[in-house]
This record gives C-alpha cells, structure tokens and sequence, in this order.
DNA sequence: GCTTGACCTCAAGCTGACTTGAATTCGTAC
DNA sequence: GTACGAATTCAAGTCAGCTTGAGGTCAAGC
C-alpha cells in the first residue's frame, strides 16, 4: 500500500495542499494519519481525486460527489440512480452540445450584427422558452451536506 | 414601443425582480423610468435577457455577458470569444461523456468493488491525466468588471 | 545542534450572483 | 380618504469552494 504525503499528492492531482485539507474536513478524502505534522494519503486517493474532478467537471458540488462514496470511501450507489445520473448527464450533453451549435453558428455568421441574422433570431425565440431560475453556484441540485464521519 | 413595469418583465423572464434590480444596478440592463416607484422596461429587455440567459448557460460571467452589448445596447460579440468558448463546450461534453459512461458501467458492472474492476480503473486512467485548478466559482475567467453607464 | 522548508491550525476573506428584511412610498380600488 | 398590495431603498446575508495570513511545529539534512 503506497502512502503519499500531502505534497506530492498535491503535486499529482494538481490540487493545491489547502484543497486537500479543505476536502478532508468536509469528509470528501480522508488521510492516513500523520507523519509528523504532515498528512499521509493512501495512493488510492489519486484516483479519487480524478473521480472528484470529473464530477465537478460534470456540473455536480462536492455534496452531490460526497454522496456518490459509500462508508468505506468506495463509490457505491444505488445502480437505479446511477442509471438516472447518467440519463440526466445525456441531457445535459445535448444541451451542450445545441448551445455549442449556436456560438459556432454566431462566430462564422457574416451578418453585420446578430439581431440581423434570421438564425440567430430563431435560435433566440428558441431559447426564450426557457425560463430564468437562480441556482446558487454551479450545479444542478443542491442537497445534503456533506457530512464529516463521527 | 411596448412599456412594461417590473412585475411583468418578472413573470415573463422568469428572472426575479430583484434579480432586475440588481442587473439594473450593474449596468446589464437599463429602465424607461419609473412610474411612481415602479421600474418601467422596454419590451426589448425580454430579447436582452434571453441573451443573458443563453450566455449563463454557456457559461460566461455576468461581467463577459456585459461586456458583448455595444454602446447602443446591441449585441456585439467578439467572434473569436465565442469560439473559444464553443471549444471549451466541446471539452465540457468529452467529459460529461465519459463520467456517463464511468457511471453507465458501474451501474452495470458485477464486480464487487468497483476499484478491482479493470474497466472502472482504465476509464478512471483515462480521466486522470486532466489536473484540478481552482476557478474562484462560475465561469471559466474573470476579467473586467461591469461598468455601470456614466 | 541548528537551519530550513514544508507542513500545521485557525480565523478570516474572497468571488459571483443574488436574496432577504425592515422600513417606506406609491397608485389604485373601494 | 383610506386600505391594500406591490414596488421601493439599503445594508446585510448567503452559498460554494476555496485561498490567505499569522504564528507555530516538525523531520531531515548539514
């Protein structure tokens, strides 16, 4: 079993030391134990620090992540949600991908301006079918804290 | 030219009015004037605030959103902005991509953990070459600030 | 044995995009 | 003319996800 300290994890995954022990004190990654002052880490805390990456990347907070790792720090979900999960993250792709579709559209449009040209306008009437709606930050839910392990 | 006070612009945004309130506030979006207390808007806002939301949903800040309305209100974006964001969409889909497919498999896979599974460990390999930064909340960059109109 | 440099803790600060609350002011309907 | 409801201002609060700074500690190398 490798052990890492904090350092060379935070040189690894490119999270800064201050990430690090941010995400242990939510309870996200637990350490080791201590050599000295300094943190240990278990290698396999690489991996999930990518696993954390990719869900950000995803659009989820740290809570939704947290939620995703059952006790023993091993992702376990109930494969029903997971299921949902990633039928939610086809949605967003295609959504991406239209929005993509528009800014490239806009970019190469030789219209002198936007309000101009008849596919932006139609793009737009398109898009004003959605509503505005304040969500705090980034992601598409907010839930449960995350709860540090007693 | 369609003049409507703040609760209708509300309820037809779907933006709150004191989001309106604070966009008028930045500088994002200007009133008529006022009727007694009330706001008064151009209908036009409604278009001006589709664009707003299309660009949050793209992921640019407040202050880039401000900043692609010419003096004249219109919009004026920066061709090579949008391309650039375009990329970035594209990046944004290749992962939400694979973090679908990392929780498709788990979802199905029968191994008993997922760390001793080949599958889960290749993909997570896959993910683990892209390093972690901090990007102080939303939105890929910060740059200029809103400038309200003088 | 001393220095060095990376780590530690703890509280506070920051950013963006709003919301909330208290106290107030209107126009309109009765 | 008065009550009502919706809007107003202003300062302050909120949220996530960290960073920063001051002051302290430790293991390893010389």
């Amino acid at each position: 079993m490798r052990v890492l300290d904090i350092g060379e994890v935070a040189s690894r995954s490119g999270a800064a030391p201050s990430t690090l022990r941010y995400y242990e004190e939510i309870g996200l990654i637990a350490s080791l134990g201590r050599h000295g002052l300094r943190r240990q880490f278990d290698a396999d805390v690489l991996l999930k620090l990518s696993l954390i990456a990719m869900g950000k990347a995803a659009g989820f907070s740290l809570d939704e992540i947290a939620g995703m790792f059952g006790r023993d720090g091993r992702p376990d979900i109930p494969r029903g949600q997971l299921r949902l999960r990633a039928d939610e993250l086809q949605r967003q792709m295609v959504e991406l991908r239209t929005l993509r579709d528009v800014l490239r559209h806009v970019a190469d449009c030789p219209a002198p301006s936007h309000l101009e040209c008849p596919t932006f306008r139609k793009l737009m009437q398109a898009a004003s079918h959605r509503k505005l709606a304040y969500r705090p930050t980034n992601g598409p839910r907010s839930g449960r804290k995350v709860a540090s392990k007693p």
